[in-house]
DNA sequence: CATCTGACGACCG
DNA sequence: GCGGTCGCCAGAT
């Protein structure tokens, strides 16, 4: 699989905006769904532009492990996205791709994950 | 070839 | 809100 329309996509996340891993599966089919879209990003090359700081996970969550947590959650708040207890909300800065059926958040369990 | 390991998420009690 | 299970699957060991 390869993971070139993942970083695609994410490149047309307009500052201050997010989207979510399951969001990333569904819209680009991918067969692992969230997973798979964790995996790409994992695996995205730095230094081209990629906006990775912009996926999240479902609910709003950060699921970043330090110090990176930290990091995108500066580079969110940094560009207007209020982060609050690791947690954005969705329902003020969630991107949905042009010309696709609004996604319904979900309520998390919690904004501190393990 | 067998296992383990995740930048996940939906469900359940 | 909390903890646990399960489906998924590409790489690494």
């Amino acid at each position: 699989m390869s993971w070139v329309a993942v970083y695609s996509l994410v490149k047309q996340i307009p500052r201050g905006r997010v989207i979510t891993y399951g969001q990333l599966g569904k819209l680009l089919k991918l067969r692992g769904g969230a997973r798979a879209a964790g995996r790409a990003m994992a695996a995205s090359p730095s230094g081209q532009g990629i906006p990775w700081h912009r996926v999240i996970g479902a609910g709003g969550r950060i699921l970043l492990r330090e110090p990176h947590a930290s990091l995108q959650q500066w580079l969110l708040e940094s560009e207007g996205v209020g982060v609050l207890e690791r947690r954005v909300d969705l329902s003020k800065h969630l991107w949905v791709p042009p010309g696709r059926p609004a996604a319904k958040p979900r309520k998390p369990r919690s904004a501190i994950r393990k």
